[in-house]
RNA sequence: GGCGGGGUAGCCAAGUGGUAAGGCAGGAGUCUGCAAAACUCCUAUGCGUCGGUUCAAUUCCGACCCCCGCCUCCA
């Protein structure tokens, strides 16, 4: 089957086919985090679903390139730096660490380039240059530049929108902008008193870039001026997005991104999670109150991108019931298999229909429910054999192989065996041993015991079990 | 005003022109000294409303209702 994704460019279910003429190599670039504050799980979400894009083109064989910006000069930035005090780059410093800690918890692959848009200015500069040259961007008299849309015919493109019927939003007041149209973007922006010592000389006065030029300008950079994957939230559509169609394309006259994906909001209490509305969580909020990055994760990653997503923490508690549900069959296969290895084995025949299920579901778009699904009737039906010991060592080792490749995509880790320590195990021994003497007061005395100490007791028919609670 | 996404069981959610995957929660059972844990089974004559097309619609068409979002801070 081959590979689908809703192309916001298209509207439509498109067949993945990279620019590559070997087929090989896939592009992404997705688009990163202002640092001036921790981020919040909605824009999380966004981060999770570019990452399950990633590791699912990775698992179809594609040698994936990965960038992700990291904008680290913008208004807010500026705005925080004027009310701290706080130097520029040490407030971006820290909230860049800040957001990298959160990706490793959520169990991001780290993209293969993160480039700052301070490091790149030079770039973007050579870029407006181009434009300049080509007619299609001015300078204001306000000393800013700004990008012609009116000279782009194809600007709103992936909007939809009709420049003519735009209007201004509410938080927009159009007498602060000398632009020579209401939809023109700002490429420069001119240095004011508000920006103290940040800016950067140009060929137009000092100043700092536009918010969508470093986007154009570093995905051109690492991955060349036309490639395959460019995914954000889906409020990147509009303005955003659009405005890098315009800018890299009548830069290069190229096309620019075979493939747009954008994600659905995440919302809380039925509302966009946002800094604006104040009703947002970010990441350590949720690790604090005992919640682990792969349940995170689980729940982040688990209802289909392009549908709004409503957090809840029943949501999250139902994540981490899914999970207990999917390691306990893991170590439950784990015991079976014991030492046998996969590799040793032919491959059973249940294995390939489970692995082209799975396939099918995320190849249509990445859906991951359906895949989760398939993965869950999976479980239910190889329990009930095992509950018979009719699943053989090889079989196990083989389901634990493919399980292992399946979690490349899915990210949640494959459980470990948990050893108990030393004295935990030394209770356990002894309450065997009161069992056995019947003196069933004792032995429940040590199961509180060792419940408070963290670990569950399984009584088996092989024996009693423990297990991490 | 323009443009878009949704409304499927208590909650989350997949999906299809042929009679509703899966997860959570809940109920029952197996196991157990009792439990716990685990596992199994059960749980929507129904897919926002009203019409239409069809042998057959939740799935197609039309109208309507409701929710969410974008229209230059925004994942």
């Amino acid at each position: 089957m081959p590979l689908r994704f809703f192309n916001t460019l298209s509207r439509n279910l498109d067949e993945f086919k990279p620019l590559d003429p070997a087929g090989k190599r896939v592009g992404i670039y997705t688009c990163g985090p202002t640092v001036y504050d921790f981020a919040h799980i909605g824009n999380f979400r966004a981060f999770t679903f570019e990452d399950l894009a990633r590791r699912y083109l990775a698992y179809r064989g594609y040698d994936v390139v990965h960038v992700m910006n990291i904008t680290d000069v913008e208004d807010k930035i500026i705005r925080t730096v004027r009310q701290t005090g706080e130097p520029l780059q040490q407030l971006t410093g820290r909230f860049t660490a800040a957001f990298l800690d959160d990706c490793r918890a959520l169990n991001l692959l780290p993209p293969h380039y993160v480039p700052r848009a301070t490091d790149h200015i030079p770039e973007m500069l050579a870029l407006i240059g181009a434009l300049m040259k080509k007619g299609v961007a001015y300078q204001a008299p306000d000393k800013s530049v700004y990008f012609s849309i009116a000279k782009f015919a194809r600007y709103g493109q992936l909007k939809k929108i009709d420049a003519g019927q735009m209007r201004p939003g509410e938080r927009v007041k159009l007498d602060e902008y000398e632009k020579e149209s209401l939809g023109d973007f700002a490429l420069w922006k001119a240095w004011d008193e508000a920006d103290g010592d940040i800016g950067w000389d140009s060929p137009w006065g000092r100043g700092r870039p536009g918010w969508h030029i470093e986007c154009s300008a570093m995905s051109m950079k690492y991955l060349g001026e036309s490639f395959d994957l460019h995914c954000g939230g889906e409020d990147l559509v509009f303005p955003h997005h659009e405005d890098e169609i315009a800018q890299s394309e009548a830069a290069t006259e190229k096309p620019f991104v075979r493939y747009w994906l954008h994600c659905a909001y995440l919302l809380v209490n039925g509302q966009k999670m946002s800094k604006r509305s104040g009703n947002f969580f970010t990441l350590r909020d949720l690790l604090a109150k005992g919640y682990t990055g792969r349940e995170l994760r689980y729940a982040l990653i688990a209802e289909h991108y392009r549908r709004q997503l409503n957090f809840t923490f029943e949501g999250v508690d139902g994540a981490r019931a899914s999970l207990a549900r999917m390691d306990e069959f893991l170590v439950k296969l784990r015991e079976v298999a014991g030492s046998v290895s996969a590799a040793t084995t032919t491959k059973p025949a249940g294995t390939p229909a489970l692995q082209a299920e799975f396939e099918a579901a995320l190849d249509e778009d990445l859906n991951i429910s359906s895949a989760l699904g398939v993965l869950f009737n999976f479980i239910r039906d190889t329990n009930k054999r095992l509950a018979e010991n009719a699943v053989p060592p090889a079989e196990a080792a083989a389901i634990l192989a493919t399980w292992q490749r399946f979690d490349t995509v899915l990210g949640f880790g494959m459980p470990q065996a948990q050893e108990a320590p030393a004295d935990v195990a030394a209770l356990a021994d002894q309450r065997q041993a009161a069992r056995k003497a019947k003196d069933f007061k004792r032995a429940d005395q040590i199961r509180d015991e060792l419940k408070a100490k963290g670990w569950v007791i399984e009584d088996t028919p092989k024996g009693p079990k423990l297990k991490r609670l």
